[in-house]
DNA sequence: GTCTATATCGGGATAGAC
DNA sequence: GTCTATCCCGATATAGAC
């Protein structure tokens, strides 16, 4: 019960070079991810992760406490490159409509669903106050960057001063995540899509006409 | 594994007397349905349902052929639950916008999360044709009906013509899916809040003008 | 119809050899 | 560090008594 002993916790990078031939943790940590994106937490044994990884019980309990503690690094990894991704949408050139809809386009497996998103349907993860902490900081983290992209737009003139960012970032990040849901029920990429193409329209609404007389505070 | 044979298929109503002591079967089929929106499909074992309901394994046997039968079942009776009640929000009075907000805003137990999109996270049933088809029905039906309330509204001059109702409509009923999800990685139910008030305000922006001028009509 | 055995399998973890 | 053997329990289903 009391696991999830992961000592070096907070690091969850990986490993520094990407091309040499993986350790034994870092196929164990792998294949988990793999495992959770596919199955989930509860769907996944002990006996997937070692088959896929190519190793022995032995080694999995040398390196980590058990079950949790090794979900535990793998939704940590998983969070961090997802956050990485996200963030090179949102840093992209252009304008906050243009770095919203980058990240809203940019491709998906989307059938597979999100990785993270869908521990949140796990009862045992969100129940564990470790194994939903990343999941929280990957979302307040992604909800809170989408709105400070609005809210910049605002400040440029962009996009119309009416607009709520929180609430709107909020809102963009449901979609993608509502639109997951969407799919996999349908088994078809379209609702996805027709949401992201819904909010996006919604968005581009309320982007500031070209201003048609700042002539004014020159003057 | 071929099993599911609910001959009486198609059929999942509720008993006709809501109030009379419910028979075992029903009893089967609600606690079923309360473990599936818990813990979800591969969470759920038959023993936990019939501790729940109260019967021995010989009674779930003898009305069903198997877990899967049985959880087919409550999703039935689940899926056309909850559209029941959305449809009661799409046909009460008021604007296109006031119908939809009503739905957006209808009470609902957040942090447990959506019942049926639940589902769609779990590998079994999303891979068995018979365990999706209530998910894939109950979200089509959703998005088209939502379709057609705001096409209705543009018909009615009351959203602006330029809005595309499929569209809206998906990125609407993904707002909701997709806001269970980030309120369960917070633990809190605001986020769900703030994208519902995100999209709401999005909308309204597509309200036309109580139009200053229809004057010329009449003339 | 409903119950209580009973059977088989896999989940999750430990022990101890190499 | 890594492996295999072993343990205990719960998941799912069947058999057959009442």
């Amino acid at each position: 019960m009391g696991d999830t002993g992961n000592t070096s916790s907070t690091r969850n990078t990986a490993p520094a070079s990407p091309s040499a031939p993986a350790s034994t943790q870092e196929r164990l940590v792998t294949s988990t991810q793999e495992l959770l994106w596919e199955r989930g937490y509860v769907g996944t044994s002990p006996k997937a992760i070692l088959e896929r990884a190519g190793v022995g019980q032995g080694s999995m309990y040398h390196h980590f406490t058990g079950k949790s503690d090794l979900a535990l690094a793998a939704i940590r990894r998983t969070a961090d490159g997802m956050q990485q991704a996200a963030e090179e949408c949102f840093t992209a050139p252009g304008t906050a409509y243009d770095r919203v809809a980058s990240y809203l386009l940019r491709e998906r497996q989307v059938l597979r669903g999100c990785p993270i998103g869908r521990m949140t349907q796990d009862r045992d993860v969100v129940r564990s106050p470790e194994l939903r902490q990343p999941l929280d900081e990957m979302f307040g983290w992604l909800r809170h960057r989408i709105a400070e992209v609005l809210a910049e737009g605002q400040r440029r003139g962009e996009l119309a001063a009416g607009l709520d960012p929180v609430a709107t970032a909020a809102a963009v990040a449901a979609v993608v995540q509502g639109g997951y849901v969407l799919a996999r029920a349908a088994e078809d990429t379209a609702p996805f899509d027709a949401a992201v193409r819904g909010v996006l329209a919604l968005l581009a609404a309320q982007a500031v006409i070209p201003a048609t007389a700042p002539s004014s505070d020159t003057a």
